[in-house]
DNA sequence: ACAATGACATAAG
DNA sequence: GCTTATGCCATTG
């Protein structure tokens, strides 16, 4: 059984370049009871050099995390772009072309059961 | 054991 | 679009 970040940090390694994964998406694969909250919890305490792509967890209207580097551009949404990533006016992803459509439940099950979780 | 802390989600005003 | 309020949950002190 591997701690709750360690499986976070595993199905976010999991989603596709250029798509967006929700936190609750993340959280109904790695907890039994939606688990939102600690989903991002844990992906705050990734270090600066991460391989995990945390960028591509977003809220559940496509809101980005409102960190902004030295120059004021959003951090997140900067390297979404880079990978493809369109937003919409208003300054959300456009979920529609780029949400992720997650694992069915026999990939669920089987994550579940190399996690003994 | 308890309380506090969040990069959440949803609903309501 | 905003702000609250409520439910939620793993981690930490």
């Amino acid at each position: 059984m591997i701690g709750f970040f360690q499986r976070v940090y595993c199905v976010v390694r999991l989603v596709p370049a250029s798509q967006v994964a929700t936190y609750g998406q993340v959280a109904e694969i790695v907890s039994h009871r939606g688990a939102a909250r600690t989903v991002g919890w844990a992906l705050h305490a990734l270090e600066e050099g991460t391989d995990v792509p945390w960028h591509r967890v977003v809220g559940a209207q496509g809101r980005v995390a409102p960190f902004l580097d030295e120059r004021g551009f959003n951090v997140q949404r900067r390297l979404l772009e880079k990978e493809g990533v369109s937003f919409r006016a208003d300054g959300m992803v456009d979920l529609d072309r780029h949400q992720w459509q997650g694992f069915a439940e026999p990939e669920i099950a089987a994550l579940r059961q190399a996690w003994r979780f």
